[in-house]
DNA sequence: CTGAAAGCGCTAACAA
DNA sequence: TTGTTAGCGCTTTCAG
């Protein structure tokens, strides 16, 4: 391996100025050539280990995200990479599982591996414990959730607003017993996205002049929680389609969660757009399923992108306040939301 | 930040002695156990960097892919990253796009960063050039192609028999004028594949009393390169279905151009399965599609921790030739293979 | 602008 | 078994 100090002997200088010349400082322009001509002669490349230890601060910067094959992440990790490529940071790829350990296991890699800094998909928004990483000074960013009490930029969809204007398209097309599966308790975006559905079908019962009193209720009554996963949206689907009076239509709260239910409704030899199927989050076949999918879409990949962005600045050592940054949803409407009847 | 020094002075023993206890050295219980009280109560970890720098082997490993968000790929670094986990080893993820450019600043990187080691999925067969890694000691092993004259282990796919297997279902079900899209000319697995598709054809136009001289004029007016990606897959399938007697069915050499076929055929009007269409390597919804996708299921998260694994084994020191793993692909029948009429 | 020298935190000889 | 010592390759004062 050829260090800084074979280019060094190699260019007739010393290894501080090799140094410079790869770290920008100043160096007559004369050496410099000396030095990079030596520098490719030689096959050198800085080792980026030692310039770590020595910085404190290495190249490399954590994605830790739930799982990456779920389509959401898979495309806010890509959006992740290609912002870090231009800064010539590489990106490790952490998946926590939904589970607080393995995050926690992962974040003290991050620590012990001198990153530059982490974006993070918190496993909970009660739970996901950043202090280590703030005490420390790195940087960090959360992705899609915020963990409770953590000062900390964060890139966030509006989770709610885009609920509730989902519901009211369901309710707008005609459905009238409108069922919502979420995530867990307790999981902020599963709650966000419920509470957006509340909203929305609320206001169209009211409106429906449904007396107030029985109006919580009835919403109760369609709401399942579930666990984001593909297993969960199929019970809770299957779970719904056993009620006395079964809904004509259902908000699903993401992707995975979707799949289960589609599978549920086929079961019962019910499809889509007389029973109405409408998925938060999009998924890279929903115009492609017959009927084509109607969904929240979500800016995954820019998401990716604007974390790292923020993540970035503050490696370079930006000061600013914490900035939250929403990014805004846009409802894509398919066939499967084409009405009843 | 706590060193072992600190650990050492809190414990009253040497630096070496901690280090020791945290690498598996010989240290009497009683000490051992002071000292990792004591790295306990000082919240020590050790400085993988400084570690790095010291054994001339870092703790992560790279995976070199073309794309994250081809759900092959996705599936297989979930693979790698799970087998990784195991040891204790990060993964970096770096997309190279199937370009030589970018594929080859990450080796570089890979070098620069002291990486324990690389799993690569070559951009190109004839290009990738492995040979700064191989001098350099660094454990390789090559998933879904093997570089050509690199003296790797790899883990593959048999992806002509495949190939001819999915022919012959075809032919089985009755269709009568079979194309094919495949990939790249010089991509080793689009041509495996397509060798796998003119063997299983040519028998069954044999079969069929075909004379000799017209066999190979007929497939090959069937076939068409493409670019393993949806517009790739999309141009080639509306180019067969302009053809004065185009095909009754199509084979599609990998999942992304599947999408862009699928959605000529529906731009012509036309549907499996009285229009067939095999999909070489799974996506996560050939279920859900209606109707159903028939596919070669590519075992891509067994690829991912099999490679894993294999190179787990050359960095724990395994000196044993060279191997090549073969993994092998099911075709799951669903109804877009259910024959025409 | 340039070079000498001092480590970053850890591990691996070598001695004891 | 334990401690001492000498770096791994790089950056960064501090003099010159």
């Amino acid at each position: 391996m050829t260090t800084i100090n074979d280019v060094a002997k190699a260019a007739g200088v010393s290894p501080a100025t090799v140094s410079r010349v790869f770290n920008g400082g100043r160096v007559t322009p004369e050496r410099a050539e000396r030095v990079r001509r030596a520098a490719t002669e030689l096959g050198f490349a800085p080792n980026r280990v030692a310039r770590s230890l020595r910085t404190q601060r290495g190249s490399v910067i954590g994605l830790v995200i739930p799982d990456i094959e779920n389509p959401f992440f898979t495309s806010l990790a890509r959006g992740v990479e290609d912002a870090a490529q231009q800064t010539n940071l590489s990106v490790v790829l952490c998946n926590s599982d939904g589970n607080i350990d393995k995050e926690r296991h992962y974040l003290d890699i991050a620590l012990a591996e001198q990153m530059a800094g982490v974006v993070v998909a918190a496993a909970s928004r009660a739970r996901t414990d950043l202090s280590a990483l703030m005490t420390r000074g790195m940087p960090v960013v959360a992705v899609d959730r915020r963990p409770r009490g953590a000062s900390v930029d964060a890139v966030l969809v509006d989770n709610q607003h885009a609920g509730e204007v989902a519901t009211e398209h369901l309710v707008a097309s005609g459905y009238r017993r409108i069922a919502c599966i979420t995530g867990p308790r307790g999981v902020s975006t599963a709650e966000d996205r419920l509470a957006g559905y509340r909203g929305g079908l609320r206001d169209a019962l009211l409106a429906r002049s449904v007396p107030v009193a029985e109006v919580e209720e009835l919403v109760d009554s369609y709401i399942r929680y579930a666990d984001f996963r593909v297993e969960g949206g199929h019970a809770a689907m299957a779970d719904l389609l056993a009620l006395p009076d079964p809904p004509d239509a259902v908000f699903v709260a993401n992707n995975l969660m979707t799949v289960g239910a589609l599978q549920a409704l086929r079961q019962s030899a019910l499809a889509p757009p007389s029973f109405g199927v409408l998925s938060f989050g999009d998924v890279p076949w929903a115009g492609l399923v017959r009927p084509s999918l109607t969904t929240v879409e979500l800016p995954s990949y820019d998401l990716g992108v604007t974390a790292a962005g923020l993540l970035l600045d503050r490696i370079a050592g930006r000061t600013a306040p914490l900035q939250t940054v929403v990014l805004r949803t846009a409802l894509r409407v398919r066939e499967s939301t084409a009405g009843p009847s």
